[in-house]
RNA sequence: GGGUCGGUAGCUCAAUCGGUAGAGCAGUGGCCUUUUAAGCCAUUGGUUCCGGGUUCAAGUCCCGGCCGGCCUACCA
């Protein structure tokens, strides 16, 4: 294997193993006396602070010294036009022997694609307008051995895209801008909701009952106690836990483990915010999180109206509509009655709406397939969708004056679910209940402990959840919540 | 999990009816002191994902496997 081959003399070198050629060239460097790894540079400003330096009307610029990943390499005889990748994007620089002196440019030429170098030199525009960097002398601070993907088309493979997520981000910009934007987004949350004094806190991802949510979890072992956790599928009945406590305004951002299926929306581990506010309902939670999205996309993407692939334009601006589940429920099937029909009839008109629909479901569960597979995906533009179905969540309070629904809503933008949000369920023996008529499911479990706690004393709160993946799918306009995810979850290869 | 499409040089892609696996970029050797996918000349590079099978002959057809995309299922 080449990795183990020892250095060569270079006419021995099989041209075509790029990485025995680059091998080659960095213990000849080696040789020469050269550490090709450790030498430090000191950066005066990256590409982006450089050419704000050179305003319009001056052909020529102070010095500065860049330093970046070489991506274009032009070697022209005795003057070369390279451009380095920063974290803030491309700089030219031009390198000129007689400006550099012979030696240097002999060792310059050897330089490979993918090299990280610094240029120190003045800045200057070139015949066509691009600034530039003149270099007075260039410094090699990490030799790379391995070629990079090819410059104009850049890496289309999937599988390598997320694989080797490190070569996407130097070829291609459209990734390195949406991983940025979602940087931002989160930071945006959270200063969002610093500004309102909710108290950031971590909360334990082992657990031993998973609840908040109905999924199936993953499930580890721990050594030192021989006991079995799961990992957590939501952060509700902690956060919950800390109302008790008397932190009345709450947040966390983190990653929940869900141990289901993958697809287009759904990653098994995924990041999500739950925030909880005390002496508020559902309906203040409308506001914050109307408010909290309008803040993040005015900041991140500059603009409240969002052009979706499909053509039409999504407008986060203003109030929000808002629709009770059942008014939109009606509406779809078309008949008034749809609440009061058997479950045969139902599953009937089903049918008729050219969806499946598993006979085996509770009549509220025929009900919800409508919604989502009928419905939801129609929900473009931002709707919080109100007044669900008790059956559908345990963990609300229930409408004072309909019990059969509950104070929640479930906003949906870009036709998915985005973010629910409820009035939080505070009396213990409600809870009780509610959580009884779950346990034998097999994704619920009874969670005593969080009993226990509502039992001291839970504040009135509304709490909101809302996924960050599915934020940043719309907001940078991804095909795919892969596409927001650093390092998506692959079969191990 | 099911359906479907795909896997060819480091990367992006060709390869007709089953008949010698090619190109561009990258690399290597030259020329070239303002290039913009730089250009010009020459040139290296292949377990065609893996394993079987059919055939005089397989990248191509058949079977099995691995990995992936899309759709679908699961999904508070």
């Amino acid at each position: 294997m080449s990795e183990t081959q020892e250095p060569n003399d270079s006419t021995d070198i099989e041209t075509s193993d790029l990485f025995a050629v680059r091998k080659a060239k960095l213990d000849s460097l080696r040789e020469a006396g050269a550490n090709p790894y450790s030498a430090n540079f000191l950066q005066s400003h990256t590409s982006e602070q450089a050419k704000a330096l050179l305003p319009e009307e001056d052909e020529e610029g102070p010095e500065v010294s860049v330093v970046g990943r070489v991506v274009i390499f032009r070697l022209m005889g005795k003057a070369t036009f390279l451009k380095l990748l920063d974290r803030d994007g491309r700089i030219q620089a031009y390198v000129r022997r007689d400006e550099i002196g012979d030696e240097s440019y002999a060792e310059f030429k050897k330089l490979d694609l993918g090299d990280f170098i610094g240029v120190r030199g003045k800045l200057f525009r070139t015949k066509t307008g691009e600034i530039t960097v003149r270099a007075l002398e260039y410094t090699l601070v990490s030799k790379s051995l391995r070629p990079l993907p090819e410059k104009w088309h850049g890496l289309t493979d999937n599988e390598q895209i997320y694989r080797q997520r490190y070569l996407d981000l130097v070829v291609n910009e459209d990734s390195r801008d949406r991983f940025k934007a979602r940087s931002s987004i989160i930071r945006l949350v959270r200063e969002f909701l610093w500004d309102r004094e909710f108290l950031e806190v971590e909360t334990p991802m082992l657990q031993a009952v998973s609840g908040g949510a109905a999924a199936r979890p993953f499930r580890t072992h721990f050594n030192a106690l021989d006991c079995d956790f799961n990992l957590r599928i939501a952060l509700e009945l902690h956060l919950k836990r800390l109302l008790v406590g008397g932190f009345d305004r709450v947040f966390e951002i983190g990653r929940v483990f869900r141990n289901e299926g993958l697809s287009r929306r759904h990653n098994p581990e995924f990041t999500m915010l739950e925030a909880y506010q005390a002496y508020t309902d559902f309906r203040g939670m409308m506001e914050l999180t109307r408010s909290l999205i309008q803040h993040v996309a005015k900041k991140a993407i500059g603009t409240l109206t969002i052009e979706r692939p499909e053509g039409d334009v999504i407008d986060l601006s203003g109030e929000w509509r808002e629709a009770k589940y059942k008014d939109l429920i009606l509406e779809a099937v078309g008949r008034e009655d749809w609440f009061d029909l058997p479950k045969a009839e139902k599953l009937e008109k089903t049918k008729a709406l050219g969806i499946e629909v598993d006979p085996d479901l509770e009549d509220f569960e025929v009900t919800n397939d409508v919604f989502e597979k009928v419905i939801e995906h129609t929900l473009v533009q931002p709707t919080f969708v109100t007044h669900i179905p008790r059956e559908l969540c345990p963990l609300a309070k229930i409408t004072p004056d309909d019990p059969s629904t509950i104070d929640v809503f479930e906003l949906c933008i870009n036709g998915q679910e985005i973010a629910p949000a409820y009035s939080e369920q505070n009396d213990p023996f409600v809870q009780r209940e509610a959580f009884q008529r779950q346990v034998g499911e097999e994704t619920h479990e009874m969670d005593e402990d969080f009993l226990l706690a509502l039992e001291h004393g839970m504040p009135p709160a509304g709490g909101m959840g809302l996924g960050i993946d599915r934020l940043v799918i719309f907001l940078t306009k991804a095909a795919n919540i892969r596409d927001t995810i650093l390092f998506p979850t692959l079969r191990s290869s």
